[in-house]
DNA sequence: TCACAATATGACAACTGAATCAGGTTTCTT
DNA sequence: AAGAAACCTGATTCAGTTGTCATATTGTGA
């Protein structure tokens, strides 16, 4: 595992034709990752994609590891400035709910490969996954903090709510905007709308 | 990919020995993929840990792939079947989830790997992921359809919420059972009772 | 225009790991 | 105890992969 020069990451491109070629080769990569999966690419896949050569890919790259962490990083930027700018104009914490899990299903349709490569980064390297999550956690439970403030939230443990929330949308995600587009985003929304409302249960609050 | 022996499964052991090794090799494939991911566990890993030959293997399974599968299959059977006797004597629906996330909960603290494995057949064999869950959740619908004829809870989409609450569920397991055991269960379960029953939005029901 | 630094090439050496199969061992039956 | 069937072995094969490097190309500043 202390190989000599495998660790060691190329430089930065000089100049703007570098800087164009390592972005052709990202994009390519999250093309073919998206489709064949991590382990099933080869190098070979993704610079034929790009349309360079396999040693190039190496000008800028340590290798394949390294090209899905970039992904994931470029991903958190994205989904959260997505996901950020959704929610801007919510009256209240419910209403960017509402907004920001349909931005998310929006998201999730238009970009499946970032979020196929999101999930399989899971078993390649555990460390990026967490960041990714426990980055998105800690602003969510920020804004959850804030519209506790405002009393627009029922006090309660904010952080094991974040990570239910995370997996809530993750799977929702999963089964009708990448699986499925057998339910409008509409309906889903609603549906979860109406339990962030209301709860599961038929009758009322136990404390008004 | 018409290849001719390969996909072809290698018949069931005839004695007890061989379904003693078949057994042995397929408790080994679980460590195996548990602790280095099923990419990076090798047949030689699993047979050695097995403390059988590579060829034994084939013996009972046509390869890598037939074994995750028969062990996802497996996890399906015995996950449904710890939680249907966790929620026995569940008072009601409400009472049912609680139950039915501690047990989810426990189990996967005390089962690590096969819950790694699950995840990781998303990846290798989308096909037998969904039908874990789409299994899962049939069930899931049922409770929930009859609980609502019974009036513990409200009416709704119940495919979006099931999906919605294995989704939670999942990433509860993951972040609290998994990763750290840095939350009490009672504080985790307590929590998204709440939210059941509450919601999260701080006034009251719309409707009464 | 010339020099030279950055960028790009692609054949290939080195390696990986799945699957095979000819032959050995154990267990069962009569 | 002999014979047969099931079971097991593991060195070897082989298809496929990564990462290297000597060489070629491109673009830029003096």
């Amino acid at each position: 595992m202390s190989s000599a020069a495998k660790d060691i990451a190329p430089s930065a491109p000089k100049t703007a034709r570098g800087a164009r070629t390592r972005a052709r080769i990202l994009k390519a990569a999250e093309d073919t990752f998206g489709t064949l999966g991590y382990h099933r690419a080869g190098i070979s896949d993704i610079t034929r994609a790009a349309g360079v050569a396999q040693g190039t890919l190496y000008c800028y790259f340590s290798g394949k590891e390294e090209i899905l962490r970039e992904l994931v990083r470029d991903m958190g930027h994205k989904v959260r400035a997505h996901l950020a700018a959704s929610v801007i104009g919510a009256r209240d914490r419910l209403q960017a709910e509402e907004l920001g899990l349909r931005a998310f299903l929006e998201y999730v349709s238009a970009n499946p490969s970032l979020y196929r490569v999101l999930q399989e980064a899971q078993f390649v390297d555990e460390a990026i996954f967490r960041e990714y999550y426990e980055a998105f956690g800690r602003g969510y439970m920020r804004m959850l903090a804030d519209a506790t403030r405002k009393g627009e939230v029922r006090p309660g443990n904010d952080e094991i709510r974040v990570w239910a929330l995370m997996g809530l949308s993750n799977f929702l995600g999963l089964r009708f905007a990448l699986w499925d587009r057998d339910r409008s985003f509409d309906e889903v929304v609603a549906t979860i709308s109406d339990l962030f409302r209301n709860g599961l249960a038929l009758d009322g609050k136990e404390k008004a």
